[in-house]
DNA sequence: ACCTCGCAGATTGTCGACAATTCGAGCCGC
DNA sequence: GCGGCTCGAATTGTCGACAATCTGCGAGGT
């Protein structure tokens, strides 16, 4: 059981920035090990297999994955740098937990900032990433036709669609705080609760409203939509969460 | 001539968020080397001790700092995290060099996050924070009229200015995003080109104004004044740079 | 003279072992 | 019976050494 290996490199995950790199970085992935453990265990804490709020010790993650100690606490470091695990020196390292308070500061804060990537999309996006956009667009339509109810898919292009987007604005210090260290707690958060956007007909609507906007390059109104569709997210996790427990102060811990 | 050594622990830095937290972590400076080497080597940076874009050998900070490498390597990780330094594998790391259109974007996302952190500061400052905020400007004003011209001691209490309204937001995560993340950056550039605000009555000014729409609790006109104060920081710099080069989208990069 | 290949030096990546600290069990005294 | 103390096991922090990789220089060939 301790063998829980998963040393497999299958997956083709990356550890620099993410998705925010995908057409440099051509030929040798001459990754480290703190590199691939970095990666593996990020993926681990936002799929929920590192349960947030456990306490996780270094021994079992050195079993669990087949490194030294080394590489996996430099790994453990830039997973604290970026906000995935709590490490109290001498004790030991924790999986962030998120709280419902902590996720709408996020939401507030992710509306701002995606206003401001969605005006600066529609004034530095090529035509061509418009088209890209368009066209990613119109694949998530008919995903939504295809399959009605599931939200699964859709929660994927979603995500998709969002990152486009900030990649238009062409703002690197931008990028990287969205993609870079934003999305990645949000998506702890799924995990913990396991909670989707749930009305993917609504969301695709206001998506394509603001591609148009950005189409027609008026920034103002793109920043609007924008701005109005994570509030209305927003408001959706609110109110999803807020009737059974209005204010969870102390969630229990499980020992 | 190797022992540049400065592992004197006269200064003290402090690890976790730096100026974030300044109430709590009272009593025991139970820092591990890692954090303390990571907060010598980002004062270091951030003060141009280590020259921006240049290189530096593991060994060369082994010698510098008197601790070993695996600390060490734990810190450069965090650097790395938070973007002051850059990484190749099997190559070196490097000091990370700001160029004028990344500070400009820089002042872009400061600009929006700073106009929410400033309208949600006028929202949820308790009163005694704003007398204390009233208190800071104060002080400022008075050394303003002292020193007329000099600038250096203005910078700071700018820079203790914005941390107090961000603090005021009581938002952990935009707290974190600014304090933890932006300002460094910012403050790199600073010792790069030593460049300061430059006119420091017009900006008390300013604050004053800031300070008055947080009083009297409106959300709105604060975010607005707060965005224009950092919009005329973003065009000053602009202003002081451009007129050489217009428009220079491809800055030389040395080596 | 120029390009290519190969070697040596230096630097980074990784590992295992030792030291320091914390947490819990068990014991003693009140 | 309960609180405090001591000791020990487990875990984290730190270090030095070895292996893998990159860079720069020089020899050799065309």
């Amino acid at each position: 059981m301790t063998e829980t290996s998963l040393p497999s490199p299958d997956t083709p995950v990356v550890a620099d920035s993410d998705l925010v790199v995908s057409s440099l970085n051509s030929s040798e992935p001459r990754l480290t090990l703190a590199d691939k453990v970095f990666a593996q265990l990020q993926d681990a804490i936002v799929k929920g297999e590192l349960v947030a709020g456990s306490r996780v010790s270094e021994a079992e993650l050195v079993a669990r994955y087949g490194v030294s100690r080394g590489p996996l606490r430099e790994a453990l470091r830039r997973l604290e740098g970026r906000q995935l695990i709590t490490r109290i020196p001498h004790v030991g390292v924790r999986i962030m937990a998120l709280s419902l308070d902590e996720l709408l500061q996020i939401y507030q804060v992710r509306e701002t900032l995606e206003g401001l990537a969605c005006r600066l999309a529609a004034q530095h996006m090529s035509d061509a990433e418009i088209a890209g956009l368009k066209e990613l667009l119109a694949r998530h339509e008919q995903q939504i036709a295809e399959h009605e109810g599931r939200a699964y898919i859709q929660e994927e292009g979603n995500v998709d669609f969002h990152y486009c987007i900030i990649q238009g604005s062409h703002n690197a210090v931008l990028i990287q705080m969205l993609c870079g260290e934003l999305y990645h707690r949000v998506r702890i958060y799924r995990g913990q609760f396991s909670v989707t956007e749930g009305r993917p007909a609504k969301a695709l609507d206001e998506h394509r409203r603001i591609v148009e906007a950005i189409a027609t390059r008026d920034g103002e109104l793109a920043e609007f939509l924008m701005r109005r569709h994570i509030a209305t997210a927003r408001a959706n996790i609110e109110a999803r969460v807020s009737p059974s427990l209005p204010t969870p102060d102390a969630p229990a811990r499980s020992a």
